[in-house]
RNA sequence: GCCCGAGUGGCGGAACGGUAGACGCAGGGGAUUCAAAAUCCUCCGCCCUAACGGGUGUGCGAGUUCGAAUCUCGCCUCGGGCACCA
């Protein structure tokens, strides 16, 4: 017998010493190695706000048990950790409590991986890196350097949100009801000169290749498919009667031409060129295009905000009768962004249409009825689906009854033959901006030369670092009023130019971590044998939050770095399956500065609705995702310290389906405890029965023992982590009531530590050490389960009366369909329906079923 | 507003179109204990019944099917995303 051991379930003694254990065996170090195949799992990596909380933990302990399970397989794993470690907060903080953010934020990473470290995952931490390294940011800005000469970054004027007062840009969730979060002040829309990627000249691919993701999920795709919005219509000019020279024309794209005998104005944006052109010359259009300013940047905003126009005077006379003008107006709720800025509108068959119409006494006459029912629409318009029959009153092209589909591609091809525009293809997704106005960030590496223009910096003159020597004590961003920094010499013409202050969206640095992974400290941005051996991510986890923009500027990402010679052909796609977990969700504690303005609460600044501190009562806000702004987070190392690792583990993945949300709650931790100690205890006792020959209760437990093999395994493979956390409940307690020998116990426990390991590893190993199991745990090969011991010779079967259960037979498991039907009607439930009547219908689903039908 | 999800006991959740409620939590009863904690056994959707048993039941309303939590259509409620939060 081994020496001391603990009386009770100790995870405080036990977790550390395996962690150790770990640590010296270099386990989780991750190596090409070409006798196997490798498997590469990552979570989402996280921002460091400065303490973990539960969404980590889940996200975490997931990854963690895909790659303790596929190491258990014989997969070489790579399974590293990094930093999401530029953006906003630091900068706030930097602002509110003085300091400078990269002190903040390398000291809440120091923080936070004190925190996750105990946590026990299956890291190899000798890959760690934060995007704000100047040894990552550098090679971003190198590799940025081959997108601006391969084409793929250019500059533009775009709108942002701006804040007076505090002369910055503002992000869209500083700005509240279209006031800066600071100053209080009206936030305005200005243009500035921006850098973007030509993410939109991908739209066609990475819609296509959107199919060839199979292992994502469903909704992720058409989320996706939906964002980049492939629409059909067409874009036609009509001729302008009274508008300013060199606005002869205006251009507009249509989804719907099959409706143009039903318009009844034009409308543009209030960014569009004409609106521009107007609003210099009429103090009346100037103030309504003012008035559309202030809505904001978001198309949530201009969607919800109140439809409004402005009737500029200009008409526009229809492409299909000189004498029909219709009025022009500058309308609020018209993007430029997309199609043309310019659309007509068909109130009678568009509600936002309708509304407008209805607003301004504009007529809206029917362009189709539906089959059954001729009442002309009146408020509420009339959109069926475009794959309905309908019937055309005021049709130009087609039949007079047919699909919306059919109607649009007759009008595209009457139009084309008439000489009235062309058919295209058009996609919502816009060009990706990735220039913010900000300090802490990667500087854009590029230099403003009055002579040359705009010279990208040289490769040789990387990395360009982000001075240290800034304060945030005044309005605006520091790099721009730095007084060394931004002078420099022009890369092409020698002479003094100034630097670009504009810093790259946090999104850049997400959008290629995956693939520095592979290679963390080479002095290029990937190196090729790496990437080509470990990518691509054979299974990525992460927040759905992320469904759309992450996911899919990696997606561009990827194929921009293809295209510039750091990823091979087959990385193009870097995420070969996704999972996005669901949130951890947590109520919300809200009070009200003077200005009424919100102030939100830490779970444990309040106690009974009050406030700790003040006693002030607390608006407690329904369950939401947990967020740092919010501050509706769960501090995990509480539990952690009082349960252990192991106990927030299995609680994070027993207590709902990965895939959906969880509330948390800590009432469930300590029932956790409770069965890992029960299993401890369990270990213990079964480790110290002597070894005795075979039972004839052996038999019933092996096939325990294989069904909970059976079922764990397939359970993971299917990202069904609280189910196999149930079938673990089970076989644990077959295995503390079982009356077999103890040779038997002592390999169902083995197994069971096996089974549990990825899950509770600490554990694991301590119950695999006491059964005399070889070595790791963690490096022992996944059990398998014997096919022989999954069958069973009888099977219980339901008997049906009319879809309703009335009694169950016990058959062979093999016994012919024609005999199990003979039993069921043996059966004195199906003799007393039947009434001496034959039955209507007998189904005998084999294995699963019987109905009868009287 | 637009796009995408989710709704099953007191709670978290199981259920290839085939016995609804596995497994866990909470709760009731019991054993052990001087007593409690811990542990163990046991019951546990709702309604009627002393019991046997019967009825009913997966957000709401229709439909398809021998059979629907599961498929279809229409609603309701809650959540995510909406391009400068990460």
């Amino acid at each position: 017998m081994s020496g001391q051991h603990d009386a009770r379930y100790n995870p405080q003694a036990i977790e550390p010493k395996w962690q150790a254990a770990w640590d010296d065996g270099d386990c989780f170090a991750a190596r090409r190695d070409p006798a196997r195949p490798k498997y590469y799992v990552l979570e989402m990596f996280p921002y460091p706000s400065g303490r973990i909380h539960m969404g980590h933990v889940r996200n975490y302990t997931m990854g963690d048990v895909v790659a303790r399970y596929k190491k258990a397989q014989g997969f070489s794993v790579l399974h590293p950790m990094g930093w999401d470690a530029f953006g906003m907060p630091a900068e706030n903080a930097a602002m509110q409590q003085g300091g400078h953010p990269a002190e903040w934020t390398y000291n809440n990473i120091a923080v936070m991986k004190g925190q996750m470290k105990p946590l026990g995952l299956s890291i190899d931490w000798s890959r760690e890196f934060a995007t704000c390294d100047v040894e990552y940011y550098g090679q971003q800005q190198a590799m940025f350097l081959d997108m601006l000469e391969a084409g793929l970054v250019y500059r533009k004027n775009a709108v942002v949100n701006w804040d007076p007062v505090d002369m910055t840009v503002l992000a869209n969730e500083q700005v509240i009801d279209g006031k800066g979060w600071r100053s209080g002040a009206e936030v305005e829309r200005r243009e500035l000169t921006q850098w973007f990627f030509r993410i939109s000249d991908y739209s066609e691919e990475l819609l296509e290749a959107i199919d060839g993701l199979e292992h994502w999920p469903e909704k992720v795709r058409l989320m996706q498919k939906n964002w980049i919005g492939r629409s059909r219509g067409l874009q036609f000019a009509f001729s302008t009667v009274d508008a300013p020279e060199g606005f002869e024309r205006l251009e507009v794209y249509t989804t719907r031409p099959d409706t143009l005998l039903g318009a009844s104005f034009a409308a543009i944006s209030p960014d569009h060129p004409l609106a521009k052109q107007l609003e210099r010359h009429d103090p009346e259009v100037a103030a309504f295009v003012a008035e559309c300013r202030r809505i904001g940047t978001t198309e949530e905003a201009l969607e919800k905000a109140e439809k409004k126009g402005f009737d500029t005077g200009i008409r526009v006379r229809h492409p299909f009768d000189n004498a029909w003008e219709l009025p022009v107006y500058i309308a609020n709720f018209i993007l430029m962004d997309y199609g043309t800025g310019a659309v007509f509108g068909c109130p009678a068959h568009d509600q936002r249409d309708l509304d407008f119409a209805n607003r301004y006494g504009l007529p809206h006459p029917d362009v189709f009825l539906a089959l059954d029912d001729s009442s002309p629409v009146s408020d509420t318009a009339f959109v069926p689906p475009k794959s309905e029959k309908v019937r055309y009153v005021r049709g130009f092209a087609g039949d007079t009854v047919q699909t919306g589909d059919e109607a649009v591609e007759a009008a595209i091809a009457f139009c084309e033959s008439k000489g009235v525009g062309e058919g295209v293809t058009k996609y919502r997704l816009r060009d990706w901006g990735l220039s913010r106005q900000r300090y802490w960030g990667c500087p854009i590496p590029v230099v403003h030369c009055d002579s040359c223009g705009v010279v990208p910096e040289k490769k040789e003159n990387l990395p360009l670092e982000l001075p240290r020597d800034v304060s945030f004590d005044k309005p605006g961003n520091p790099l721009d009023r730095h007084p060394t920094w931004r002078n420099c010499t022009c890369p092409r013409c020698g002479a003094a130019a100034l630097r670009e202050t504009d810093t790259m969206d946090t999104f850049v640095d997400s959008s290629w971590y995956y693939a520095r992974f592979t290679a963390p400290r080479a002095e290029t941005p990937t190196v090729a044998e790496d990437a080509e051996y470990w990518m691509n991510v054979d299974q990525y986890i992460g927040g759905i939050e992320h469904a759309i923009l992450h996911l899919l500027y990696s997606r561009f990402f990827a194929r921009a770095m293809h295209k510039t010679g750091h990823l091979p052909a087959k990385a193009i796609e870097p995420f070969d399956a996704l999972f996005t977990q669901g949130m951890v969700t947590h109520e919300i504690y809200q009070t009200r500065d003077a200005r009424g303005r919100p102030v939100y609460h830490l779970p444990e600044e309040v106690e009974d609705g009050k406030l700790r501190s003040t006693g002030e009562a607390v608006q407690v806000i329904p369950s939401a995702k947990m967020s740092k702004s919010k501050k509706n987070v769960v501090d995990p190392v509480n539990i952690i310290e009082s349960f252990g690792a192991d106990t927030a583990r299995w609680f994070v993945m027993s207590d709902s389906p990965p895939e959906r949300d969880v509330e948390w709650t800590s009432a469930g931790a300590e029932a956790t405890f409770k069965h890992l100690a029960r299993v401890w205890a369990l270990s213990e006792r079964i480790a110290d029965l002597d070894t005795e020959a075979p039972d004839p209760h052996d038999d019933e437990l092996m096939r325990a023992m294989h069904r909970a093999i059976d079922d764990v395994t397939r359970t993971i493979d299917g990202f069904a982590f609280n189910k196999a956390i149930a079938k673990l409940y089970e076989f644990t307690n077959i295995l503390s009531r079982t009356k077999a020998s103890a040779t038997a116990q002592k390999q169902a426990a083995r197994v069971l530590a096996q089974l549990m390991a990825p899950m509770t590893p600490h554990l694991a190993e301590e119950i695999w050490a006491r059964q005399g199991g070889e070595g790791l745990v963690t490096q022992a090969p996944w059990p398998k389960a014997d096919p022989a011991m999954l069958v069973s010779d009888t099977v219980v079967l339901p008997i049906q009366i009319n879809g309703k259960r009335k009694a169950e037979i016990t058959v062979a498991a093999d016994l012919p369909k024609e005999e199990v039907e003979k039993v069921a009607l043996a059966e004195d439930a199906v003799i007393k329906a039947l009434a001496g009547a034959s039955p209507r219908k007998v189904i005998v689903v084999p294995g699963r079923i019987v109905n009868v039908v009287v």
